[in-house]
DNA sequence: TATCGTTTAAAACAGTTGTTTTAACTTTTA
DNA sequence: TAAAAGTTAAAACAACTGTTTTAAACGATA
């Protein structure tokens, strides 16, 4: 008996509560937190008992884990999937890699996508030390920095590699700090555009990589 | 009797439940966050009775406030210090500026100072939207920026003052970055000593801001 | 010393929390 | 069709939440 896969039961209805479940988790945990949710609020939102939670997922703190399991793997996966798009072209220049990574992001937050609010909420978690950094922090992102690295070395190949690391987690944080105080840059400069933010962006961090490029030519 | 003044009583006493809640409270709410510390922790880490929150402060949230305003206006101060002293000395360079100002928030950060922390935890805070960002973000750092934006101006005069502002914002992502993720820095580079990451900041911000004195220059 | 406002303390309050239990219900398997 | 497995639902559980109440203790003033 023990021998018998599960051979797709119903699985439409039970996909159906999982999967709502974890849509009201996305919307209300990025809404309020982990803490400001209870187990009643999410169950009611999905339509289904208390005890959904722990029957599917085996806990709240559970589902809050594989909530992120699902956002954060689909969002590294685009970045890398827009660095080979964008390399694949003929004669890319720093600015065309950096604008194609920026871009999307950008326009997640300001449209105010699913996606952007998870990665703040999980930049919130970061803080916190109450998640699992281990899996997140370092087995995604660093694939991802990896990847950053040597498409930016091979574009701008006097950067000494030693400090390529350096450069990827500064334009990391040239992309974050728009990405997590959107409200804040629409609130002091009510004016600017999309086009703008990122042509600024694209402009400091391009600069900012090729002052490692030639080393100490600015003489003044 | 409405008239008389409380004059000065005892207050020793009393300033001290009050400061020693304020002090278990940066501890606490530091390490915790807001929601998974409760009153009665605190108020026992403070030796002092659970309506001592309630009777001094009105509240835990009322505590929690009172403890950013005095960690944040010290923190934003402290800044605005540093910039004068800098820019008081001759023949002042961008450079010397950013490394100025980069420098002891580095340090706090690694020494894992008690303010590094409480920085970590309002930006936690203002992704939350749990604080009133109004008092904070707006009014203390809008005057920071202000102050950065004349001072960088004055060192590099090129500049658009119209994108100061957006200079000024990518500056503080340069520095936001390593000191919300110092952690995940250290991980992924053991290595890392303070002054190459300080030489590789003020490289790269310096460079960044470079880039927007000579407008076209790059040629490329 | 009596009286005042201030401060501390223990206990009670009224809710809410995540999780479990129990039993009913539905679907699949034999 | 009967038994088994999987799923839903209401109720109960035990623990904890922030705050308030009540009363006692304290210190200063008159």
């Amino acid at each position: 008996m023990e021998q018998t896969k599960p051979i797709f039961t119903q699985e439409g209805h039970k996909e159906d509560v999982k999967n709502r479940l974890l849509d009201a988790a996305e919307a209300l945990f990025c809404e309020k937190g982990f803490d400001r949710v209870s187990v009643r609020e999410l169950t009611a939102a999905a339509g289904c008992n208390v005890a959904a939670v722990n029957y599917y997922f085996g806990g709240k703190d559970k589902l809050y884990a594989e909530m992120f399991r699902r956002q954060f793997g689909t969002m590294i996966q685009r970045n890398l999937d827009v660095i080979e798009r964008v390399m694949s072209q003929p004669g890319v220049a720093l600015e065309d890699l950096l604008r194609a990574v920026m871009e999307p992001l950008i326009r997640r937050v300001i449209e105010n996508e699913t996606g952007g609010k998870v990665i703040r909420l999980l930049v919130r978690e970061i803080l916190n030390r109450q998640i699992d950094r281990e899996l997140f922090a370092r087995d995604m992102k660093g694939q991802l920095f990896a990847r950053l690295g040597r498409v930016i070395l091979q574009l701008v190949p006097d950067i000494d590699p030693d400090r390529i690391l350096l450069v990827v987690l500064s334009f990391d944080g040239a992309i974050l700090h728009p990405f997590l105080f959107m409200e804040f840059y629409q609130e002091i400069m009510p004016d600017l555009t999309i086009d703008d933010l990122l042509d600024h962006m694209v402009r400091f961090v391009a600069a900012g990589i090729r002052g490692y490029a030639k080393p100490n030519q600015e003489g003044n």
